[in-house]
Order: structure tokens, then sequence, then C-alpha cells
DNA sequence: AAAAATAGTGCAACACTGTTGCATATTTAA
DNA sequence: TTAAATATGCAACAGTGTTGCACTATTTTT
């Protein structure tokens, strides 16, 4: 199960992170700081829970989104990342109506004209809009 | 000069927004409620200047643009924009090394491929990297 | 199996961003 | 020039995120 996750990424494994992983596994969605406070069985000290968020960001079990809210949500990555690469270059979606933020995972960022200068490393693109559950017809 | 500005936007005339609307002018790069309380000469509270951003948002006087931090940075519109309508969906840029943030006015955001199901209203791309200045060559 | 080294957790404290309510001050329109 | 409308300043607060340090748990070494 999600231990083999931990040992690939050389993190021990302990309660929290196999209740944080769990929770990513199940959602469909990004999961903020406080949205996974709320979904953990045990209670854990808030500042466990950042540093577990971060440890998978950096293993790249997890990637960050940014919302228009400035607060950072969190999805699982797809494909294979690790601390040294991340390939999730997907579009992301957040409603603005249930404020939920899904990963278009199959689509990728469409490419852009080369800028003169400018070197690029890394693109975000979110979409705001409507999902389908939050239409009014 | 720029009083013409708020009087187009119903907004009064102060001291505070004619300074905060010339950091705009004179700033070629977004810029975020600390920035502006560094730039401004008189001194103002804090609240102040969060709520002549909000009111200048508001208007359609400045657009929001999200970097990977989380706050907030503002910019000033080129098109008309107002109240009830913003046309700023050109692609922003932001420095790995300076984090300052640019707006490419120029480049329209790529259309993306229709969401069965999804209405878009907006899209925000963020382009990361190192800008011209920050090169080493 | 015990000790040492490493890694993870909890707590306290803090910094920063952003908001609200309310009293006071300033603009603008009449 | 007064009244109405709007803007400002202050105090207080909520939320997000970080750091340092002591303590605990897990591995690794002997």
């Amino acid at each position: 199960m999600t231990d083999n996750i931990f040992k690939k990424h050389n993190l021990r494994i302990t309660d929290i992170r196999k209740e944080v992983l769990d929770c990513f596994v199940q959602s469909d969605i990004a999961l903020s700081h406080s949205d996974i406070e709320l979904l953990l069985f045990k209670e854990y000290d808030r500042v466990t829970i950042y540093r577990t968020l971060n440890s998978f960001l950096e293993k790249g079990i997890l990637h960050k989104v940014f919302d228009d809210s400035g607060v950072a949500k969190f999805a699982l990555c797809k494909y294979d990342c690790n601390e040294h690469q991340h390939n999730d270059n997907h579009v992301h979606f957040k409603c603005e109506v249930c404020s939920k933020v899904i990963c278009f995972h199959d689509m990728q960022i469409p490419h852009l004209p080369v800028l003169k200068g400018f070197s690029i490393h890394h693109i975000n693109l979110l979409v705001q809009g409507v999902c389908p559950e939050c239409q009014v017809q």
C-alpha cells in the first residue's frame, strides 16, 4: 500500500504520514492544510501537518496549486516526480461557487511564444469558473 | 493627470489615492501591499492601504495577480476596465531570483479545449523563470 | 540487544497578510 | 456653509505559515 511510497522517497513511515497520504488518495480535489486538519482521524499538531505537507512536496509526492485565495492547496503527483523533478504541468480548475480546486491531469499547458531574455522554468495555469455540480440550469 | 481617473470611477480624490496610483504609474512591475507601504511618501494606516487597493481593484483601475507565494500583487489595467468588466487576460511572469512580477500585456492567454460541464470565467497564467536582469551568463 | 545517530513530533512563540467595527475626519453636493 | 456621503485611523482579530527547541520514535551501527 502507501508504505512503499514512503520507502521509495526515504521517508519514515509514521501515523500522520499514512493518514495525510490517505486523504489525498481518497480525494479527487486539491486539499489545503485546513482541509487536511478536518479530514484527519487523529489530532496532530498544526505544525506537524505543515511539515508533512512540505516533505511530501519536496519528495514529489504532492504538488502545490495556487488558487486565487492565496491559500496553498496540494494534490497528488500523477506521474513519477521526485525531489529533483516535478512533471506536473497540467491545468488546474477552481470553481467559484464551491471553491473546489481540481487537477486536469490530461490537459497540458499550451506552449507560449518564446520571450527574449526570459528563461522559463515552470508554468501555472488556473482556470476559474463553475464546475458541473454547481451549474444552475 | 490622475485626478480624471478617480472622477471617471466615482472615487474621491484623496492624498493616499493619488500617491498609490502614482506608485503604479511609475512601476513596471506588479506591487503588493507591503511594496506600496515602502514606496509611499507619507505614512498611512495599513488598513487604509488595503482599502485603497481594494477600491482600485473593484473599479477596474488595478487587477490582481497571484504569484506562487500567495501574496496578492496588483498592476494597472491597461485597457478600459470598470467595476463590471475586467479585460486583462494576459500572461504574468514571476522571476524566481528577484521575485518581480511582470505583466506581459501583449501576450494573450492561449485558448483551451472546451470542458464538458465546466463554464470558464477567467484564466490565470503565471510563468515562472528568470528575467533578463537576473540571467547569469 | 544496546547505544548512537538520525529523523519526526509537539509546543510555544512569532511574523505576516488581510479583515471588521467603530469613531473621527474629510469631500462633495445642495 | 451645512448635511450627507465617503474615507481614514485605530484597535482588535482571524488565518496561514515558519522557527527553535525539547522530547520521542525509528534506524543504523557496534
